[in-house]
DNA sequence: CGTACAACCTGCACGC
DNA sequence: TGCGTGCAGGTTGTAC
């Protein structure tokens, strides 16, 4: 699912509706879940409040008194769901916390099982692995160091923008959005770009990311945000996901190619790689 | 250092 | 209807 307007969007719900709450029990369906975590942790989480949420990149970190960090990681399929505790069980819910209140849950969803909940000390945790080597945030990035970034590496752009060591939080979708907008090959290599084109696709990429969070994401498979709703960007995808359908610019019918072993979408017509 | 690919899982769309 | 194939919003480890 997810990438970093459809994390976000996950961030504020939960920011809406677990604060301050109160864990009485929590129960676990895989053990996925518990093998990065050392026995009984979710023992732990008994009687702790819900302090921050907060994002970096594509991780969801929930802060709990006692210091205490839930480090969330949906990959592809993950979804965390605040909802009645009458609510039918899911087969694919592998963790529920039930707050004090017993009325709600809020259910970490995966059916695939990519994704990640992990229990850290609030004070070590972004100096895990993961989360220590994370490139720069999107939304807060300069242009200016932007273009430095894109200088110091010699490298095709499309694998460089899913790289979150070069930049957090872009994933599939966004990443052929912005190339498209920019009239960028996804083959391009990222010294090779001048300086007015990196400062439009920087400009793009930011546009882009607020624009998606304020449609609380793109739902082209499962994803949904907390509330079980899906997302909005999905009518203003330009390339993701319409190979062979006319470019809305040119009319060239629209390409997909494995580009870094990830499919990449573009109008061979406007992204040409110079 | 950059690139390519398999692996981790389940489910769905598609062709036959 | 059933079966095989390929594909999926992400990340990691390994090999060249």
């Amino acid at each position: 699912m997810p990438e970093l307007p459809e994390v976000e969007t996950v961030v504020r719900g939960l920011r809406q509706t677990i604060l301050n709450k109160t864990i009485s029990s929590v129960s676990i369906d895989s053990p996925k879940i518990d093998r990065d975590n050392p026995p009984g942790w979710q023992k732990t989480l008994h009687g702790k409040v819900f302090l921050n949420v907060r994002r970096r990149g594509k991780n969801i970190l929930i802060d709990l008194i006692g210091n205490l960090t839930l480090w969330v990681h949906l990959k592809m399929t993950g979804h965390l769901y605040f909802m009645p505790s009458k609510n039918k069980i899911d087969k694919h819910d592998l963790l529920i916390f039930t707050l004090k209140d017993n009325s709600h849950h809020l259910r970490f969803n995966d059916y695939r099982r990519f994704g990640r909940v992990r229990l850290f000390k609030t004070d070590q945790v972004m100096s895990q692995k993961g989360l220590v080597e994370l490139g720069p945030e999107p939304l807060e990035i300069k242009s200016d160091e932007f273009m430095e970034l894109f200088k110091s590496k010699r490298r095709m752009i499309k694998p460089a923008l899913l790289d979150q060591t070069f930049i957090a939080g872009l994933g599939n979708i966004y990443t052929d959005e912005t190339l498209y907008l920019s009239r960028l090959h996804p083959r391009r290599l990222t010294d090779s770009i001048s300086k007015p084109k990196l400062a439009e696709l920087h400009g793009h990429i930011q546009k882009m990311l607020r624009k998606a969070i304020r449609l609380m994401g793109t739902s082209v498979d499962s994803y949904a945000g907390v509330n079980g709703r899906p997302g909005g960007f999905q009518k203003y995808l330009n390339v993701y996901g319409r190979e062979g359908e006319p470019c809305i610019r040119c009319g060239t019918a629209l390409r997909r190619e494995k580009i870094g072993s990830r499919s990449a979408h573009f109008c061979p017509n406007c992204q040409r790689n110079r």
